[in-house]
RNA sequence: CGGGGUGUGGCGCAGUCCGGUAGCGCGCUUGCUUUGGGAGCAAGAUGUCGGAGGUUCGAAUCCUCUCGCCCCGACCA
């Protein structure tokens, strides 16, 4: 992709509806743009990195077992009136109706279409267990959005729902799934602290959060120290707790062992049992022919507020620093002196090398991960102002090819993170990041 | 919903108190000069001042109503 033509609508100035970091550097980053409250276009860079965190959850998902569906956005009100919850939820949820006057809802959550295609399809204990997921939109009309996407009213979600013969295997799973969360949450570059949670308006009793730690974050989270180096079988037994749940009477960490942080909630999963299949009649028989409510859960994760919380947890003062594998480009390739015979030749060299020869983006598909992604800076603009977008927006590796070094073929290979530089031949670059 | 702000070219703002027909910076266009960390000079384009009503010879400015957006609180992936 060449830099000139990516369509990252950069600002320098702070836009005056942004009073946190990550929504300051999404909209100064060009990554998002507002439609209404709560409510964002996403730009080409944010799509990007959604794509990549779409990627490694359905990866983590795919491998437990759990299978990618795609239910709708608008359902019908009939599923809610079954389960009780029409009601119950509320102004938060959007109420539409059809032409033909029909009541129906936007997606807040799909606990009931996900019961009501199971029962359509599954009557045996051979069909369990069962784990379906989907990466969908939701929209849920919050009292008072904020935060840019942050908490905004449209948000992208990986939701899962599990279904189990018995509690044994329903907790099975959501240990399972608890495990994908911390293999997922990890390989996007974070720190998740899981924290027992209050299953709230979904039910049950059995509710993990997964919090990460940054400043801005609206819980307050109070977390045993030794949290910090335990393995992700130790994380379901590690003492952590947020706000509402903390009591500092009965709480059985000592105080100088307690951590108390702000975090970001970016996932929470939930046992509830039979609570939807017994509201909506869902049963299948089991092995003695008998009829058995199945075992639910379902399992969250906030897609389009992951990318605000890892902003929050990884920027510096010149922008967004992504961590390597979410990073919407994995290297731009800035050429100092696009006038300069040599350098436009390396420049152009290790493009080439990184991107297969094609001067466009080689995704043919959604998604294709295959070869990493380069950034090529042919602008003949300042030098400033290339490396200065290059810093807000992110991207983990910079090639910097100038005059002088390129005399004695050498480029610089420059982290964005740390900022150390490197002096290297063209080659070993190309290398580096094939 | 309660409290506090705010709305003026694409973005960030001044002008509002004290009414006189809109300005600055960034960005954008054209040309020349530049090029090792957000360039310089010159010339240009872009506004029904959130909307509706009212007062007035005259309203961005005063009055009334209304809508949007942001922040704090109650609520939540």
């Amino acid at each position: 992709m060449l830099f000139s033509k990516l369509f990252a609508p950069t600002t320098k100035a702070t836009p005056a509806d942004a009073s946190i970091a990550s929504h300051i550097l999404m909209l100064r980053g060009g990554m998002i743009s507002r439609a209404a409250s709560g409510i964002y276009c996403w730009l080409p860079l944010a799509v990007r990195v959604i794509e990549k965190l779409s990627h490694i959850i359905c990866e983590e998902q795919d491998r437990i077992g759990s299978q990618q569906v795609l239910f709708t956005t608008i359902q019908p009100a009939a599923l809610w009136i079954e389960s009780g919850r029409y009601e119950a939820y509320g102004k938060e949820m959007l109420r539409l109706k059809d032409r033909k006057d029909g009541d129906f809802l936007y997606s807040p959550t799909n606990e009931e279409q996900a019961t009501d295609v199971f029962r359509k399809y599954v009557k045996s204990y051979r069909g369990l267990p069962l784990c379906l997921y989907q990466i969908h939109w939701k929209f849920r009309d919050e009292i008072r959005p904020r935060f840019g996407v942050m908490r905004g009213r449209e948000f992208l979600m990986k939701d899962a729902y599990s279904f189990d013969i018995n509690f044994e295997g329903a907790k099975a799973t959501y240990m399972q799934m608890f495990r994908a969360y911390i293999k997922t949450f990890r390989r996007m570059g974070l720190t998740p602290i899981p924290v027992q949670a209050d299953p709230g308006a979904i039910g049950g009793n059995m509710s993990h959060e997964f919090q990460i730690l940054a400043e801005t974050g609206e819980s307050t989270l109070y977390y045993d120290k030794n949290l910090s180096g335990a393995s992700d079988e130790e994380l379901a037994t590690i003492f952590a707790v947020a706000d509402e749940k903390y009591n500092p009477d009965t709480c059985p960490i000592p105080k100088d062992d307690l951590m108390v942080s702000k975090g970001i909630e970016v996932g929470h999963i939930f046992y509830f049992g039979t609570k939807y299949t017994k509201a909506m009649n869902v049963f299948v028989l089991d092995e003695n022919g008998n009829k058995v409510y199945p075992e639910m859960g379902s399992y969250g994760i906030g897609v389009s507020r992951l990318i605000a919380a890892i902003i929050e947890s990884s920027h510096d003062d010149r922008g967004i620093i992504w961590p390597e594998a979410v990073a919407p480009f994995d290297v731009t390739i800035l050429n100092l002196h696009p006038k300069n015979d040599k350098c436009r030749d390396v420049a152009q060299r290790i493009y080439n090398a990184l991107n297969n020869g094609c001067i466009c983006s080689e995704k043919i598909c959604f998604p294709s991960f295959s070869t990493k992604e380069a950034l090529y800076d042919d602008r003949d603009i300042t030098v400033g102002e290339k490396l200065a977008d290059a810093d807000l927006i992110g991207i983990p590796w910079q090639i910097i090819i100038g005059e002088k070094k390129t005399k004695n073929n050498l480029v610089e290979l420059k982290n964005r993170k740390t900022g150390e530089i490197k002096d290297m031949s063209p080659d070993d670059v190309i290398r580096r990041f094939q």
